[in-house]
DNA sequence: CGTATCCTCAAACGATCGTTTGATTCCCGA
DNA sequence: TCGGGAATCAAACGATCGTTTGAGGATACG
């Protein structure tokens, strides 16, 4: 495998686990099976390639879940259930993609810090995202005023990003074949999540 | 101000602000206008600041949680909004008293980092908590699966964690009083918990 | 006054951090 | 086959980390 995947890899696993202050760029080579200079080298600094870790992961996600609303926005019969599929579906599907539930770590703590280089990356390219479902719940969801809306969808991230961090117990039994297993995980989460929407 | 709580204070908020492996004691003894070689004297360790940092805050936090909730447990005409109530209110008590926001970050935090021995801690000196509230929510709730109630329960927590930690706009308008917006804060979080775990 | 106890202080400990350097190896196109 | 940029390597840079030390100051009690 090329040096740069297996860093982000490394990374990735080393990030969810200790953080991104707390993973040195040491333990992180020596998982990775490189030399230490090789992260400067390839990616300029260490915040490079956190900024890295994330871009791999959310262009992905974010097309998906931007694909998935476009087919559904402003149509007449869209329910609140299908514009909250298309933006979990996506992420479940990432965290049963080998090592993409570690990212929803991640990014699980990147929401808990509150740094301000961070948040403004990700503001700069993925708020976007957030924007174009929270205009199409505000469709859906006339009657609230602006600011319960926002209440609503911010309790809705929150939960679902606690929810996929894997702190909760999203793990699938031995019987169950993980198609089925993913499918009741979204029922579960859009299920809790309309409802929270939708209370009068 | 003793040096001992002058240290549990700056402490809480550069944890908040920098994390637990962030922010170093030479930050922390600066800002609190002591010497380098206090906290090791006083608490130890960084490791035991940390943890007394928690038993400061969640003994008083928990104590009014349990204390809310022994009123209504088991009682014929107890609500989910009630339970919901106790487990909430003391938490905004906490966020509009001094400091106390900044120590629902800390928590915030401590949910995002899976560090083993931190959970272990707040497991082992605080667990009976959500066991006594995930009790009263069965009772509750008896036509949901154990399954089904641990789910509810863990996205509810997600949700409220996630709020509270700040990341969310609980930002007081200049015009409302604070015991007037404490009140509407908690109607929001009460009103969305209540409808993801009374859904069908 | 003497002294015992609690506390503070500057200084230093060894370890580890992110980053840089310069030499060496690899590999492909001419 | 040979030249040259790309990639890797061991080693070192200065800075910062948590922790420890031992001397000195403050305070209370005989």
């Amino acid at each position: 495998m090329p040096t740069k995947e297996r860093i982000l890899g490394a990374a990735e696993e080393l990030f969810a686990r200790h953080g991104f202050e707390g993973a040195s760029l040491r333990q992180l080579t020596a998982a990775a099976g490189v030399n230490l200079a090789a992260v400067n080298y390839h990616f300029g600094s260490k915040d490079r390639l956190i900024e890295e870790v994330f871009r791999r992961r959310l262009d992905q996600l974010n097309g998906r879940r931007m694909a998935a609303l476009q087919k559904i926005a402003g149509e007449p019969d869209t329910t609140i259930e299908n514009v909250l599929a298309a933006f979990i579906v996506p992420a479940l599907e990432l965290s049963h993609d080998g090592n993409g539930s570690l990212f929803m770590r991640v990014l699980a703590r990147a929401f808990a810090e509150h740094d301000d280089t961070l948040r403004k990356f990700l503001s700069d390219n993925y708020g976007h995202v957030m924007r174009q479902f929270t205009a199409e719940f505000a469709r859906l969801l006339p009657h609230l005023s602006k600011e319960e809306l926002y209440w609503r969808v911010d309790l809705v991230t929150g939960a679902l990003t606690h929810a996929m961090s894997g702190f909760g117990m999203i793990q699938r039994k031995s019987d169950v074949p993980e198609q089925r297993h993913r499918e009741q995980t979204a029922e579960h989460l859009i299920r809790f999540a309309a409802a929270g929407l939708k209370s009068p």
